[in-house]
DNA sequence: GCCGTTTTCGGCCCGACTGTTTTCAGTCG
């Protein structure tokens, strides 16, 4: 069957087919067809096994030609239409994926008069210094052409947040001592939060923004300038990250601020919301004929189109502004909100730090709760503990707390486990050790390779553990490293919920694990969640910080996450829970 | 090709920058 990513790929192609033979409008609608399956949740195959051709067309930006082509693809793998641009342009344009200044006219061009056909075939022809003496080309267009090409063979580029937001945000420092600099945001997706980010997106007013771009350009760090005007400039930097800089007038920092956070679908979205109520709406501000009526600040350009303030972490285009018009938007959780850390590893097995020096960090950073959680006895390469540790642990968990307590800091560490699921999903350690915890956190750290059936059961298995109350990140993925393990996540959920059993989000940088979108189903469906680093060390704590930019992202609020609630009501929520299943 | 509070035809987001041109096409966000 044809997963979504190869049906988006196809139609996508008969959009960049049609745009090389310029195509007014046609284009745009592949495009957009394209990205709507891509983002899809459900299987297209079947939402049509459902629902027919008409499922198909009811969904937003397909209709009943692009429909009749899924269905040809769903129903014989082929697309003939597509086949048939294909044979008169033969070539691959997915092996051009993601070079930088290289579109679907280029890509003809360099065909039509090159015969270029693939990647592969580019580099031969500019090897062959061909590119250089193509009319409309010229020695930069070569040269770019080849940087681009090599980024490409590096890996794409998609940094993860956490790996670079203190590099982002030591650039904002060093801008923003600059006299020149009136206002300052990181706009992008990294104001967005998202999980990775391509580049970076810095917004300035200014009334001299001269100074700003000449001292941007050379700031520490930057290899190449590939870009610099009076308005906007971009650079590369030493770790390979895109930073464009854009100055922008006082009374238009709301509609840039906005413009440039994105998302793009979000933005768009509005634009067209814009026409309707007979504006236009750019970077520059929201127009009524000549006359600007908003855009000074975010909050004033929503007003202006009918909408609540919509949080950056929100701005998917993915029904947010239609809650916006009802003013049914929920109020996300604050980055100030959480309570308690839920998951954290000590050197009792494989963290770095005592259980007392990890509470202390904790106090510091304003929480009035933590759960250990080490690893068990499966995890041997992590010296996971065994009950008889696993009870000794407790006795030092509570000489910590007495401590504390005669300090007058009111602080509570609470006994828990990082428990593994073996692979039939029974528990690590027995019934009677975990019964004896405050918490018991569980998950899977092997045989990611069953079947999506195999490894479902295991874990709902785990949930109907009545000493099981948190799975901890529940699909395993490593950003950039490693997929999620097959798991159906629907009914995860449906089983968490059943069993009053809370999900998290990990905050580690490289898990966050929830997923924005399957925080979204447990809030949808009222699975209760929690936020938590994962810390293997004290320094790790402030990784809560992306956890609940997750969370905000997948629009939790501060009743969905349990460690945002005080101790006693967390607690008793927990015991509740899972005492009515 | 898609869409609809200007609806079943006639619009479709919009501006900056680059590299090549000598007024603009292509790409990007």
């Amino acid at each position: 069957m044809i997963s979504n990513q190869e049906a988006a790929k196809f139609i996508r192609e008969i959009g960049e087919f049609l745009e090389m033979k310029s195509i007014p409008f046609k284009p745009r609608a592949y495009e957009k067809a394209a990205e709507i399956i891509e983002g899809l949740e459900e299987e297209i195959a079947g939402i049509y096994n459902k629902g027919g051709l008409k499922a198909l067309e009811d969904m937003p930006g397909i209709g009943v030609s692009i429909a009749e082509k899924i269905e040809e693809l769903i129903k014989t793998g082929k697309l003939k239409y597509h086949a048939g641009l294909k044979k008169t342009i033969p070539v691959d344009l997915e092996s051009f994926r993601g070079v930088e200044g290289l579109g679907p006219k280029t890509i003809f061009k360099l065909y039509k008069k090159l015969g270029v056909k693939n990647l592969k075939g580019l580099e031969l022809v500019i090897k062959l210094g061909k590119i250089a003496k193509l009319k409309g080309f010229g020695q930069k267009s070569e040269e770019n052409l080849k940087k681009g090409i090599a980024f490409v063979k590096k890996g794409g580029g998609r940094f993860v947040l956490g790996d670079i937001l203190a590099d982002v945000r030591q650039i904002e420092n060093q801008l923003k001592k600059l006299k020149e600099v009136e206002k300052l945001i990181v706009a992008g997706s990294t104001r967005r939060r998202k999980e990775t980010i391509g580049d970076v997106d810095i917004l300035i007013t200014s009334k001299n923004p001269k100074p700003i771009m000449d001292y941007f350009v050379k700031m520490s760090g930057v290899v190449r300038v590939t870009a610099k005007g009076v308005t906007k400039s971009a650079v590369k930097l030493k770790n390979g990250l895109d930073v464009d800089v854009r100055v922008v007038p006082e009374e238009s920092f709301g509609a840039a601020a906005n413009y440039f956070t994105g998302s793009k679908d979000h933005n768009i979205a509005l634009r067209e919301r814009a026409i309707k109520l007979g504006y236009k709406l750019n970077e520059y501000g929201l127009f009524k004929g000549e006359k600007r009526i908003a855009g000074k600040t975010e909050e004033d350009l929503y007003q202006a189109l009918g909408l609540v303030y919509i949080e950056p972490e929100m701005r998917e285009n993915t029904g947010e502004i239609e809650l916006a018009e009802k003013k049914k938007l929920p109020k996300i959780i604050g980055y100030n909100d959480l309570l308690g850390d839920l998951q954290i590893q000590t050197n009792w097995s494989d963290g770095g730090n005592s259980i007392e020096e990890m509470a202390r960090a904790a106090i510091k950073i304003g929480l009035e709760y933590i759960l250990i959680t080490d690893h068990t006895k499966r995890l041997a390469m992590a010296r996971g503990l065994d009950e008889k540790r696993l009870k000794k642990q407790g006795e030092e968990i509570d000489a910590v707390n007495a401590r504390l307590e005669r300090e007058g800091i009111r602080f509570k560490i609470l006994k828990g486990t990082e428990c593994d699921i073996l692979k039939d999903g029974s528990m690590d350690l027995s019934d009677e050790a975990l019964s004896k915890l405050d918490i018991v956190g569980a998950s899977v750290h092997s045989y990611f390779n069953l079947t999506e059936r195999e490894q479902t059961e295991r874990i709902k298995k785990a949930m109907q553990n009545p000493n099981v109350d948190i799975i901890f990140h529940p699909t395993g993925r490593i950003i950039n490293r490693r997929d999620a393990y097959p798991v159906n996540m629907d009914e995860l959920i449906k089983e968490a919920k059943k069993t009053g059993t809370v999900m998290e989000i990990d905050a580690y940088p490289d898990r966050l694990d929830l997923k924005d979108e399957y925080i979204r189903k447990c809030v949808e469906a009222g699975v209760k969640m929690s936020v938590s680093s994962d810390a293997h060390s004290y320094v790790h704590l402030p990784y809560l910080e992306y956890g609940l930019s997750q969370a905000r992202r997948g629009f939790a609020t501060k009743d969905d996450i349990i460690n945002a609630w005080p101790l006693e009501k967390m607690l008793s929520f927990l015991k509740d829970g899972k005492k009515k299943y």
